[in-house]
DNA sequence: TAGTGGTCTAGACCACAGG
DNA sequence: CTGTGGTCTAGACCACTAC
């Protein structure tokens, strides 16, 4: 059972989903809400703050909620998002093919990235993402033995996110991501259908659990023409106090 | 006067950033918070909770919140944050050269962008930005005459952003953002340092105001080398309750 | 068992928008 | 003036963590 806000907020997600609401719609005052789901006003408030935060509404004081004309959907890599996700979302025929998977004791690299000692394993998974007819992904995943004790090349080829959360349990709860634009190696030729280009689009993710441990660093180099991020953000003033 | 929750909240930013709350300290628990600005356990929640949002701390149920360790400020153009904001931050020089500053009547790209008609007017600015010695972001903004009469030469040397909102007294609510990499064009190489590049990263932005009009598209275009983007996103599970 | 954060409630006062 | 969202309070019960 989940809480009373969030059952409210994925109900009204899917009213503005499927056009039931549609855009600059003037959505029920918070009183209203109360009274249709028979809630307090925070629990509201919440799911109306969280509707805000995603991008679907807008609050104007003293005038009410207005939905919001984004297309949230067009390639989330903001927010931490799978490549199966995607794959859903998107139309195209995709598929992902396993280079290699290894377990060795991390080496200066990996022990810098992910914050461990020299006795610490660590999965090496590298991975190509075909999108159409093209190679056009390469994922290099390093993950902690410490949380992840076994992965077969079935998972990794299926989904190593799914597998971790649905079966092992873990919660993954944030990451920190860099994008960036680097000279392709020659990895990148081997292994990606880079046709002319000679620079990819580098995506490293730092990818923490639930308690705050580091659990994986990755790596995700694009074909430049292949690459899209759309991010929704909303303003901050960085010292509210002048 | 600020809202109380917001003052707490900014305290302890402070804190986090002076370094006098360090990387796994753990905070006061809610409860100690509560006597110590004598307010309620909602407002603390607030505060935490946007320190939770923006990538300072992680709540964990039955144990506490902990400092973590991101560097959130290493080029941030997550969020919404204007070059100047970003220069200072920096501590490279840079310097904004005004190209173009014009104000005519919309053009089917304008229109569309803007979502107005061929009898508005649209001031179209182009700028270079340079950072050290070089030129290597080309920034082009299309802003509604609606919602900026007037914009002079020195205002769009200083800061646009910081015009509109201080000596307009609009306030700028939330973007939307879409970055991706393209051929450069006669005028990027015209305008930018581009060395050996024959390719920039374009960020797209689709900024709007408080009661959600979107009133400024621009298009800010990056040598590769010198672009960085660093983003912190907290998973989300896209359908909870399935 | 004690302490933590997560959810929910009911009620209050405020600032803002619009008739 | 009424209705809107924004803030704040005081109190309750729950689930999880740690001892």
């Amino acid at each position: 059972m989940n809480a009373k806000y969030l059952n409210i907020y994925n109900e009204i997600v899917s009213q503005i989903q499927s056009g039931q609401l549609k855009k600059d719609t003037k959505l029920l005052s918070e009183n209203d809400y109360m009274r249709l789901y028979d809630v307090s006003r925070d629990t509201i408030r919440k799911a109306l703050n969280l509707l805000e935060q995603e991008g679907y509404i807008q609050k104007i004081k003293g005038k009410g909620s207005f939905v919001l004309d984004i297309n949230k959907f067009d390639f989330p890599v903001s927010g931490i998002v799978t490549f199966k996700e995607l794959a859903k979302m998107m139309n195209e025929k995709s598929r992902t093919i396993l280079v290699s998977l290894d377990l060795d004791l991390a080496d200066s690299f990996t022990m810098k990235k992910l914050n461990i000692s020299s006795e610490d394993k660590v999965w090496k998974v590298v991975r190509v993402r075909e999108i159409g007819k093209n190679k056009v992904i390469l994922d290099k995943d390093y993950i902690s033995e410490k949380f992840v004790p076994n992965l077969t090349k079935e998972i990794c080829e299926d989904s190593i996110y799914e597998y971790i959360e649905n079966s092992l349990g873990l919660k993954i709860s944030f990451a920190k991501k860099e994008i960036t634009v680097e000279k392709a190696t020659k990895e990148d030729k081997k292994n990606l259908d880079l046709k002319e280009y000679d620079m990819v689009v580098v995506v490293k993710s730092y990818t923490y659990l639930d308690d705050a441990s580091l659990f994986q660093y990755s790596e995700s180099r694009h074909r430049p023409d292949k690459f899209k991020f759309v991010d929704f953000a909303r303003r901050k003033t960085l010292y509210p106090n002048g």
